[in-house]
DNA sequence: TTGTACGCGTTATCAT
DNA sequence: ATGATAACGCGTACAA
């Protein structure tokens, strides 16, 4: 790879010279510009990003902390990420935490010595006096962390939304398999859950139970669930992955869906439409979400000064198979 | 963030003798070293990579190129990479290629400003010229690449067993549903396919036809196969993405699988676990090829002198649902 | 309008 | 055993 001195070499200037019209500073002939050009051009002369951020101090990277990229929530996300970034000239990192605090603040801080540029986080298990030490702009994606800024969507309506949709398609019994108490999406779609059928006289605390966000948890959920209360005729699963849990349970209980048990998850994610029956869900933006996070942090590192301020999409019912 | 002059100051001593410690390079007194570590410690000082990479003119990044995370082959063998990658203290970039030359040329300048160490790649459509030309080691993964070294799967005789199968189960016409001819991987499985059936007196040119190794594109192509051929009762799918989509058509068909219709996939992904009948398939190790690219480029990367060779697994055989 | 020289934070070489 | 300093490649005051 050429170097700037040799492109000045070339076309008989100074490195400022090239440097000025590498970066089109200053004033500069017409005749010389059209010289350093030629050279440019004819060693294909690309300046090196290392020195470059060094003589900054911040880099044009910026990443991404999720759980685990094989949980099919988040390919989607990553992409979105990914693709902002790069329309603004961004390279992107994935990190993937497993919501480990020990592996997320290893990554921070290789990043940091990167002199990276910003981060969106899906979750964070780093304890918020080093987030905000940290002087990197970080945005919450999917997720609240504390009070930073963060782009999710309407959880617990949706959750109310969802539980409702199973009523008025003729649940009487309705479950709930929730997510980890840890991370805020759960909980607010917990909470709307109970919002809507907390004070029904059928409640009772035995119909919601814990599934972690994952297949296996909702799959073993719903097995002991219906054994101990063959009553249930809907289930609500906190995401998809778990709603398609669910549904295999289901299966293997010979039960069928919808006509002995209705089926919602959350989320929306393509997995759904390819299961027998399709999941009925509440459909987030999840491009739309990554895309507006990678935004705001990349306007955030450009644009200081200004008021950055949560956004919060709205959910959207879905329906398919898994409910009447 | 602390430099190294800060600590040093701090320390009593040199730059150079902090680095030495830091490094571990050259001799120490005791009572220094324990001076220099104690400023360390108090200045939380690490050392910026940028300005390391700087000097050494290589950092410690690994980009793994994939067409698009979206597709759920992709997932696990980011996720392999990765994994590899931060455990020898490498970093991880991703770069959805959209199997675009434009995107990935850019991609690989981008990356080579940033002095990247080196480049896993699943497919390329950069010129082999530019690849040669480019000094920096880069190892293809799942498709081959010229004459680069490559971590596949033996996809010609894994295709060959999975055609078997469908025959040993009782399949007496077998259509394959192929991949894009510029991969070598559907490539090799079509060379298998046609290997195994070709020369039987039923087979017609009309049994094969072309999926893109995408989910709509083999439910359209089943749909009209069908139509055409109903006579088939056996479909041998590049991909399991593909294997999906031959069962949702299947469905739409009002066939019955296996019964009507026996499918076998390709690649083991966890997708084929989750439909209904799950899907039977030739599973590859894929979070393990992963590993191996990984582990290759770094190996490249820190020991130029050694020879390497590529290296092909075995598929195996995963008895699901969809065949008998 | 252009060039010189310094600094960004490291590491390695050469003295001491 | 330790320190001073050049060098990595670039961008920008400041001088010319």
């Amino acid at each position: 790879m050429a170097t700037i001195r040799e492109v000045a070499k070339l076309a008989g200037v100074s490195v400022a010279t090239v440097s000025r019209v590498m970066n089109k500073n200053g004033y500069i002939n017409d005749k010389t510009k059209e010289k350093v050009e030629a050279a440019i051009k004819e060693l294909d002369y690309r300046p090196n990003d290392v020195a470059r951020t060094l003589f900054k101090g911040t880099s044009k990277m910026i990443a991404l902390f999720v759980p685990d990229i094989m949980n099919p929530f988040f390919p989607k996300l990553a992409r979105a990420v990914e693709d902002t970034a790069n329309k603004s000239g961004y390279t992107f990192i994935l990190c993937n935490t497993d919501n480990d605090q020990e592996k997320e603040m290893k990554y921070l801080h290789t990043l940091l010595q990167k002199t990276i540029g910003g981060v969106v986080m899906v979750s964070s298990s780093i304890p918020l006096e080093t987030l905000n030490k940290v002087n990197v702009p970080i945005v919450a994606l999917d997720r609240e962390i504390a009070d930073m800024i963060s782009v999710t969507v309407n959880n617990r309506t949706g959750a109310i939304e969802a539980v409702r949709h199973l009523q008025e398609t003729g649940c009487k019994r309705i479950a709930h398999i929730s997510g980890p108490e840890d991370t805020t999406s759960a909980v607010e779609r917990k909470k709307g859950y109970l919002e809507a059928v907390g004070q029904e006289n059928w409640f009772s605390e035995e119909y919601l139970i814990p599934g972690e966000y994952t297949f296996d948890g909702a799959y073993q959920a719903t097995k002991e669930l219906i054994k101990k209360h063959p009553e249930i005729d809907g289930i609500f699963a906190a995401n998809d992955l778990m709603g398609v849990g669910v549904l295999k349970a289901a299966e293997a209980l010979d039960l069928r869906v919808p006509e002995d048990l209705s089926v919602i998850g959350y989320d929306g994610i393509e997995l759904g439409e390819i299961t027998t029956p399709a999941l009925t869900t509440m459909g987030q933006p999840i491009y739309e979400i990554g895309k507006r996070a990678a935004e705001i942090i990349i306007d955030r590192m450009e644009n200081n000064q200004k008021e950055f301020a949560s956004e919060q999409y709205n959910v959207q019912l879905i329906h398919r198979q898994s409910t009447k």
